[in-house]
DNA sequence: AACTGCCAAGTAATCGATTACATGGGCCTG
DNA sequence: CAGGCCCATGTAATCGATTACTTGGCAGTT
């Protein structure tokens, strides 16, 4: 019936104490007499009363919500993480705002007017394409970094990429393979150098070589997957084992070979990196390095919090393990001739 | 260098006008004299100003954001139609905040709590579980209904579930089938109904009997797929043809029949539903009918903001067509004998 | 009885914008 | 030249909470 919702001023009214009371009952009740307190929620209770965020986070310079701002929304990848995030942000009483880089203009400026608006008490920011440059504004807001950030001060959350990738390259040479090759992100992007390093740093341990014909460029897409199989079919001298930077990339990979009659693991073992969902569906089933996803997403939460309630732009960084799921796209090489 | 950002005041004192003019300046610049509107603009520029998007709103009475609220977050099903309502509400200078029916208590208080808690100037709700008479409450908001509704006169995005089921049928039939089974969702939900009602009046236009046996149940997820799978081979009468409610389950299924040395299409042809970016990766291809995501989540965002304009809790619903897409996943049935 | 101290509750300033209404100057018209 | 109008701008109330500061009452102490 009443259009309007009800106000800390009817409470008052209703309960017969000052707003200031009303206010107090709700925020920190142990300072107020209990019967006071009853009739203040009583009258909460009956007027139906739920406090204006709004006004509430103004008087208190907060926004009561946290940006989290990736390069595409649409990528599935993020999904999981998100999952991680609201539940702890939905605990702590803080709203999951989520926005992408690529709507729009320039990525920089997207973060710039996000790091500007006020609009967050905290951001977490996904992509590592942005420039840094783009976080000294004065006044932001405390931001952490997530997955595909390194070397730096900046409080930031990662998995152990170099590690992820020699699990992957240990693991293929112990099914006796030689030749492996790499499927490659972006060569800008962090994780493809981090990944890529890992990669050459195992296979030297090992004492094999990595052949530059070896190294195929992606784009961690499906399609980028499905591209570098017809590159490595062409190949005079092909690796007969492939660790892809990302499982998208080589659930496209192993389309297209099979397309061409050829066989995973039979003429080429692959692993992958990430563990999504459909790696254990695939047939053969992608062995692949998993990535904890609700664990980055509750960290990156925990730790954002964290400075937000210390009011700090600084804060600790986290490294998660990564850790190597066996299925069955990898075998021993095939027998040459 | 300075810890407080620039309010009104700080422009209005520095451009020499009051706070209202600084106000009409950026709301409303046609209504100040071009002289004035550029000082304020250069102080506006000098003073490094950004509205405070929370007194605004406060004042408006408006918060600035809409929350599309889906059963988990984790289910990357929504997150292409994320991206799609994300760029229209940026556009539109709202926020789009996420949250699921799934973290806490009970799915219908999560709703009841969103609609009463003044966060959100409209909301989207993916989730078909949640009882309509949760939206009974006074003073709510906008809300639009998306994708697992039916029947009635709320506000909705769906797409034609039954023309789908029917285009999948008739495509599995027309490739020589008479055998086809289904593979639902749970049985209460409405996606699942409409498929098989689809499905059933597809059967009997054709002539073609349904066979209840034919019928298994899944949850839409990969791993319900796997399992259905199972049940499938355990039949003594199997169908040859599939029509799974969603390409979710369809990788499953199709991922257990080739663990079990089957083949698709050999053994059994499918046919999924949504057409998710893996379906054209898999071998072979998964046949498919095409939910256009992008466009549902464009035009759930474009028909809540009309709403939201309009400041009316009713508006128009629109069905969204579907569109079969054919690979490799159907072939005539196998010749018996 | 007077004084001190403390606890609970009230008063009112404040957060930063928007906007209804008031004002004043310039121009047009008769 | 007086009257009326309009346009650009200023004044100040307002949105709905939080909270620093103040007040008043009661109990305990001497």
């Amino acid at each position: 019936m009443d259009r309007k919702t009800a106000t800390i001023q009817d409470v008052a009214r209703v309960a017969g104490v000052s707003t200031a009371t009303v206010s107090r009952t709700l925020s920190k009740p142990s300072v107020v007499a209990p019967a006071t307190r009853e009739s203040v929620l009583r009258a909460v209770a009956d007027t139906g009363y739920r406090i204006n965020t709004l006004a509430a986070n103004l008087r208190r310079q907060r926004t009561g919500s946290v940006i989290a701002l990736v390069p595409n929304l649409a990528n599935p990848f993020f999904s999981q993480i998100f999952a991680g995030m609201s539940a702890v942000l939905t605990e702590a009483g803080l709203g999951l705002l989520v926005a992408d880089t690529q709507t729009g203009t320039d990525p920089d400026d997207r973060l710039g007017y996000h790091l500007t608006s006020g609009n967050a008490d905290g951001l977490i920011l996904f992509d590592g394409t942005l420039s840094r440059d783009s976080l000294n504004v004065p006044g932001r807001p405390p931001v952490l970094l997530v997955s595909e950030w390194m070397e730096d001060d900046l409080p930031s959350i990662t998995v152990d990429n170099r590690h992820g990738a020699a699990l992957a390259v240990n693991h293929l040479a112990g099914a006796g393979h030689r030749a492996i090759g790499f499927l490659s992100g972006p060569p800008a992007n962090v994780l493809t150098t981090e990944r890529l390093a890992g990669y050459h740093a195992a296979l030297s341990a090992l004492g094999l070589i990595a052949h530059p014909d070896w190294i195929l460029e992606g784009d961690f897409t499906m399609d980028s997957g499905a591209a570098a199989a017809r590159r490595w079919m062409a190949l005079p001298d092909r690796p007969t084992a492939l660790f892809c930077a990302s499982d998208e990339m080589a659930v496209g990979f192993m389309g297209a070979v099979h397309r061409a009659g050829l066989s995973v693991p039979g003429d080429i073992s692959i692993v992958g990196f990430d563990n999504i969902e459909v790696a254990q569906h695939l047939t053969p089933g992608l062995t692949t390095i998993r990535q904890p996803r609700t664990i980055i997403g509750t960290r990156s939460a925990e730790l954002l919090l964290d400075m937000i309630a210390a009011g700090s732009l600084s804060g600790p960084s986290e490294v998660i393990e990564v850790e190597l799921i066996t299925r069955a796209s990898v075998a021993p090489p095939p027998t040459p001739g």
